[in-house]
DNA sequence: TGTCTTATCAACCGCAAGGTTGAACAAGGA
DNA sequence: TCCTTGTTCAACCTTGCGGTTGATAAGACA
């Protein structure tokens, strides 16, 4: 489960996978097709639908010698479970912050005294 | 704005960062405090952080010697919207898909008919 | 059968990333 | 002033990643 946000995040990391996702939401396709827009060797597009694969973003089946390459999207609920995770928290803790600051003595609240809140 | 992209999916790809930014949203801590739990130098954690920081992910403030890690969650924006643009977009297809389907002769939308929709 | 297309495998290269250790810097406190 | 604490800088090592080229596999079709 860590090593699927791992192996999710860090294929996501990298621009020319970031943009063969994008694609496919659009429509499915194939490696020599996937590769055409950048000027990288077509083995190195077959390389990274590997480690989109292997994240489980994408998914391929046969058909004659195509491969048609296909985005899997149910695996961005895992990371977007993470980040909102932590955002939430991160969140009710300004909250709670406030309600503190907002319970004391308004000379103690002025902007000049607190610490890099923003 | 995609190099800020590229640092940011790259910067939760690793394990250890992942960490770091779950117990930031608990409570803002210093660097020997941050690397305690791991068993890495704390040279190595303030690399983490600085990594983190470029992200835009983590700022520092400096109070006495100690200079408190305080975690940025608004940067989490950026990551979610780029996800639920493709995801959106990707299920959308599905939904078009699906009405097609709907609209053709039942006897041509059996299950072994089609190809990889699963 | 041979051949064309589509895609992957294998071996290699350069470089950045994560780790280490040792030194240096910044800011109290004795 | 000197010492201690907290943190970063610098140099180095090793590994993994993205890229290359060349060979190979799997189907379609003459």
């Amino acid at each position: 489960m860590d090593d699927q946000l791992n192996r999710v995040f860090s294929a996501l990391a990298d621009p020319i996978r970031r943009d063969i996702v994008a694609r496919l939401a659009v429509a499915d396709a194939g490696v020599n097709e996937l590769a055409e827009p950048y000027d990288v060797s077509v083995q190195a597009v077959s390389k990274h639908l590997k480690v989109l694969e292997e994240a489980g973003l994408v998914s391929r089946t046969r058909e004659a010698q195509r491969r048609p390459v296909h985005l899997e999207a149910e695996v961005f609920d895992l990371m977007t479970k993470w980040i909102e995770r932590y955002r939430r928290q991160a969140e009710e803790r300004y909250r709670r912050l406030d309600d503190v600051l907002a319970e004391m003595d308004p000379e103690q609240t002025r902007p000049d005294t607190q610490r890099g809140v923003s």
